[in-house]
DNA sequence: GGTGAAATCTTCCGCTC
DNA sequence: GAGCGGAAGATTTCACC
């Protein structure tokens, strides 16, 4: 994990179809050290793949929400059940288990409040380990596209 | 937005470097209409990029965290300069602005609790317009690959 | 929406440092 | 051990049907 590294990771999480050529020049290397070097780190898992970003609004899922729910009993049993019922939902985009007030927070994309509703009510509010739950509309979401190795030891280096 | 436009942004969320030629296989069409459809999807805007995804333990960030922050004054300039402020800084996956309880919901990802604690002493509790804040780890996550269309009018067919 | 051909890219392998 | 360059095969991409 050294500079070249690092900006490969960098380049890859900005345009991830960036062909390995134009890659290759972006860093200062050869195209086949370059190709070399974005297969070792998906090997060794630092890139865990690649994915076409969709904006939500165009696919019908104009409103999205964090819903935070509390589950009872709070044993591993009950929360990857509950995880991976919820992962499977097409309303979800994703699933925290976390510590604090809350167990689980869950971000969801839906057409609209009413279907917000549906889902809170027959997805969430259903569930018989889900003691309590609350939800906060997203007014807007800003993510980073980049996330940097961080300095000092990690992985291998 | 019919079947085919779905399948592609199907197995295009499911993997970002498919080649043109694989994915016009898999959806049962020729390359070139294929690679028109793609532009078009990203023309459109439903596609917004592809980017490599990245294991944040793999960069030295093993401990991830939701720091929720309540805002005042909540006006518009205080909300879009503390998310711009967000967004810029390292640790900082992603940033939601909210309805509710708080009015920020920012994901940070870190090395350890220590730098958890520095983040929101330093980078949170500093700042004037966070009138409190209080932060939940990360035990786990789980993301949905694929964000599906939904049935009904939506973009324009 | 499909076909074919030129331009480009990927990828392997031997060579060098 | 890591990086480079070239050549064979695959892919992209465009004009045209």
């Amino acid at each position: 994990m050294d500079d070249i590294d690092s900006a490969i990771l960098s380049h890859l999480q900005r345009d991830g179809r960036l062909t390995n050529r134009e890659l290759a020049r972006l860093v200062g290397v050869a195209p086949s050290t370059c190709l070399e070097r974005v297969r070792a780190l998906r090997a060794r898992g630092v890139i865990t793949g690649y994915h076409a970003a969709v904006q939500p609004r165009m696919l019908g899922r104009s409103l999205q929400a964090l819903v935070f729910a509390r589950l009872r009993p709070l044993s591993r049993e009950v929360i990857s059940g509950f995880e991976a019922y919820l992962a499977q939902l097409p309303e979800v985009v994703s699933v925290f288990v976390v510590s604090g007030d809350d167990d689980v927070v869950v971000h969801v994309a839906v057409p609209d409040i009413e279907q917000l509703h549906a889902f809170l009510m027959d997805r969430v509010s259903a569930r018989r380990e889900v003691v309590s739950f609350r939800s906060s509309v997203i007014y807007q979401q800003t993510g980073t596209r980049v996330l940097t190795p961080v300095n000092g030891r990690h992985g291998h280096e």
